[in-house]
DNA sequence: GCAGTGTGGTAG
DNA sequence: ATCGCTACCACACTGC
């Protein structure tokens, strides 16, 4: 951009056309006002050199100077408020520019209309300032529109100071409101970290997008290829972004100085650079610091900040442009990314579309740039993008697939392949591969061997310009390969917890984060994962990137949900437990994601679904029966249980209410126990004792430090959740013979005493609890087992007395909701 | 074989 | 300071 004319910005440059004669007189009319700032928009090709500029605006400025004189006398009050002040309006302003314009003639001022030279302004009014401009302009005294009004209606000139614009002139990058830090443990964290997360937004415009293509779907079908049908494939995608929409926003010329998005200044991501910084070897993904010293001696590297907003806006533009186009498919890769689909079409006749858009694009995003790249495939397509940038397209047709055109590309360049799987492929022979053509000489099977048998086969299509299958079914079962089906969140950053309970309730946040967006999509889940980043041994406490994760080891577990569900409970209660289970201390956590891998539509109508009768279902062979149990899990019918109502007795007692996340606990347990043949309560301790072993080194050190309560042990098992598991297969193993064994049952007493004794008393609830629901379900069968009788004694006699003891106590902890900790 | 689990990789 | 998300595929491994 060749320097900034200020003159752009006045009403009357290039406004011969608005007779001056009738200017003032129609200074009120809102109509007119709308219609002048409209105009001054709309000055992007400029006249301005066109005009011996010296003398054309020395003569509209004595004009307009005149006039003012004329206005003054007319409806002046003689006030001399803004006497010897000169202003001048930039921008949009409340009030606008012709109201500052009168207030300011009328009480005495200047009003200049551009500044052609320095010195003659005292004062610029401006409401918000493009970064650009704030360089430029920084030697000025800028304040806001308020200025003036406050000024006229205290009577007396107020200092301008108090209205700065800018709180720092010299402030040349750009300034961020100072928000302070939301921690981790503050419930607003979430939200405050997704609002400044590109990757967050990036991941949900994808979403969204593929939402909404889907619904498009939905409401009016859409004509897909056939498979035997020629296709031409467009990939369209903008040039760097967040850096050009950025730049755009803030008055920068993309082409003229190296620019990056980023939030901070030394281990800040780079989320975007323009084309410029990488020239200097800058790339996405580099840290800021990094970039800065790439930069030649004296070179200034721009910075600025995010703008969602504007992004968002440029896309909608961009895809609506596509959507009106005449494309058979709008395929939605990203934010600034679709690939669109028609049958075929002439060399030519892409060609013109490629311009269209392009062209298109530009005209209603402030210049940002579309390349595109066109081919009979999707593969093609993408590689002719790849050598289409920036700011270019490209269309491959069958005598474009040249040596040349392979040579050019390099393995990453490949469609599926990172920066792992290039590697594997280039140090797989000797010499190296070093680009497409070399790889088409790779052999199917050696390729196979090197990056294994999907891939090998899909690498091997592409250097082909073929599509594999799974690529395909992106054009031909578009619904299908755009449906979602998991939903997860992942926070690695700014994670720093000191206790469990705080990352219980970090655990809660999350939970109903998800679950709100479950129900939205009116889905539920039947299977979780947990993945949780730990800090690697030897690795420091805090990392470079402030707030970082820094190196950590990855681990994950998941559990099944016998029946899918969306309540807030089970989930929540499902991952506080999995996170025990993984033996994290607290102060060594650095990230966690919460997954819910299988979704199923919620039943609009629960009765309509098929069920089995309990009754029958466990008369069945045991052989069978597991069977029928996998299957009928599989397809989320339940078994219908008509278990009466036998334990009134302790029902009344303190339980009146079995919550339905209890239940559903214990149902799903009931099912896996089921499972499991051995009944001895030695037995099943023996077993999970085994499975625990392993665990013992890692768990000794969770509990040496880093907890602060001390563990109340039940054989040897310090986990709550294992500990439930321990009891509910007790339960399980003797309710139908003997009932429990006074050894046994003594250990227990004690460990419910010292839960007691140390106010765990939700813990003692849920036990209860999951026991009464436990024999309340198991009751019609064995109802008239000593073992049964026992374990009701057991309940009425030894738990209830002591929660019932305990019962202020007690409510008042449940008042808050705590299910149940270490 | 088969199904389920945890891990790794990729893309925007 | 700094905002290192998230969906989805493929594969190795395990247990039956």
């Amino acid at each position: 951009m060749s320097g900034y004319n200020y003159e752009e910005d006045s009403p009357l440059a290039n406004k011969s056309n608005i007779p001056e004669k009738s200017f003032l007189e129609s200074l009120s009319d809102d109509g007119l006002l709308e219609y002048i700032a409209g105009l001054s928009q709309e000055q992007g090709e400029d006249h301005g050199e066109q005009y011996s500029r010296g003398d054309y605006f020395h003569d509209k400025q004595k004009r307009q100077e005149k006039q003012d004189r004329e206005f003054r006398e007319r409806y002046g009050n003689g006030s001399e408020l803004f006497s010897g002040i000169s202003i001048y309006v930039n921008g949009f302003t409340k009030p606008g520019r012709l109201q500052l314009h009168e207030m300011v003639v009328a009480n005495g001022g200047k009003f200049v209309h551009f500044l052609s030279c320095k010195g003659r302004v005292s004062h610029i009014i401006a409401s918000n300032l493009p970064l650009k401009k704030r360089v430029e302009l920084a030697s000025y005294k800028i304040c806001r529109p308020e200025w003036i009004v406050d000024s006229i209606e205290e009577g007396k000139l107020l200092p301008w100071q108090d209205y700065a614009l800018l709180s720092d002139q010299d402030e040349i990058q750009p300034k961020l409101p100072q928000t302070a830090i939301v921690s981790c443990k503050h419930p607003d964290f979430l939200k405050q970290f997704f609002s400044k997360s590109r990757l967050h937004h990036l991941s949900n415009w994808k979403s969204d997008l593929r939402a909404e293509f889907c619904e498009r779907f939905l409401e009016k079908p859409l004509r897909i290829p056939g498979k035997s049908e020629v296709v031409t494939v467009f990939h369209i995608d903008f040039d760097c972004f967040f850096a050009s929409v950025s730049a755009a926003a803030n008055g920068f010329d993309i082409h003229a100085e190296p620019i990056v998005v980023c939030h901070g200044t030394k281990n800040s991501d780079i989320a975007s650079c323009n084309y410029e910084a990488r020239r200097y070897g800058i790339r996405n993904g580099m840290w800021v610091g990094t970039a800065v010293r790439m930069m030649p001696r004296g070179k200034k590297l721009v910075r600025l900040g995010y703008d969602f907003e504007q992004f968002e806006l440029m896309s909608k533009r961009f895809y609506q442009i596509l959507h009106d186009s005449q494309f058979e498919l709008v395929l939605p890769i990203s934010i600034d990314e679709a690939v669109c689909v028609t049958g075929y079409l002439t060399h030519s006749e892409c060609e013109l579309i490629c311009r269209g858009i392009r062209e298109n694009v530009s005209n209603v995003t402030n210049g940002c740039t579309v390349s595109i790249g066109c081919g009979g495939s999707l593969v093609l397509a993408r590689l002719a993008l790849k050598r289409s940038k920036p700011d270019g397209y490209q269309i491959v047709d069958c005598d474009g697939l040249d040596d040349v055109f392979w040579s050019h590309l390099k393995i990453e360049d490949l469609p599926g392949v990172g920066h792992s799987l290039a590697c594997k492929i280039s140090e797989y022979s000797y010499p190296p591969i070093g680009n497409l053509l070399e790889l088409r000489q790779m052999a199917q099977d050696s390729l196979r061997r090197c990056v294994g048998e999907k891939m090998g086969n899909k690498i091997y299509l592409a250097v082909r310009g073929k599509d594999d299958e799974e690529s395909c079914k992106m054009i031909y079962e578009p619904r299908q390969f755009f449906q979602r089906k998991s939903l997860s969140i992942d926070i690695n950053w700014g994670i720093r917890f000191d206790t469990i309970y705080e990352i219980d309730e970090f655990i809660d946040r999350c939970t109903q984060y998800l679950i709100d967006k479950l129900r939205e999509l009116d889905k539920k889940t039947s299977q979780l994962t947990l993945k949780i980043m730990k800090r690697s041994k030897d690795e420091a406490i805090e990392p470079p990137k402030y707030l970082g994760m820094g190196k950590c080891d990855p681990v994950a577990r998941s559990t099944r949900l016998g029946v899918p569900t969306d309540e807030f409970g089970v989930i929540a209660t499902e991952i506080k437990s999995t996170f025990r289970s993984l033996c994290c201390p607290p102060r060594e956590l650095r990230g966690i994601a919460i997954q819910f891998n299988k979704l199923e539509k919620t039943a609009s109508n629960q009765a309509k679904l098929p069920f089995v009768d309990a009754k029958i279902y466990q008369n069945l062979p045991s052989d069978v029966k597991s069977e029928i149990g996998r299957e009928l899990n599989k397809r989320s019918i339940n078994i219908r249980r008509t278990a009466p109502k036998r334990i009134n007795s302790y029902q009344e007692q303190f339980i009146q209410e079995l919550p339905t996340q209890i239940r559903g606990e214990v149902e799903n347990e009931i099912h896996i126990t089921n499972k499991v043949n051995k009944t001895k309560f030695d037995e099943i301790k023996e077993q999970v004792a085994k499975r625990q072993n392993e665990k013992v080194n890692a768990k000794s050190h969770f509990l040496g430090e880093n907890t602060i309560l001390l563990p109340i042990k039940f054989q040897n098992q310090t986990n709550f959740k294992k500990i439930i598991q321990l009891v509910m297969n007790w339960v399980d193993g003797t309710i139908r013979s003997q009932g429990p064994h006074e050894k046994d049952l003594r250990l227990f007493e004690k460990y419910l005493q010292r839960l007691s004794d140390t106010n765990r008393l939700p813990l003692v609830l849920r036990i209860c609890k999951l026991i009464s629901v436990k024999l309340e379900l198991r009751s019609e069968f064995f109802s008239h087992c000593n073992g049964f009788q026992e374990w009701e004694k057991v309940l009425l006699q030894m738990i209830l007395p002591k929660l019932n003891k305990n019962k202020h106590t007690f409510q008042t902890v449940r008042k808050l909701d705590i299910d149940f900790d270490t």
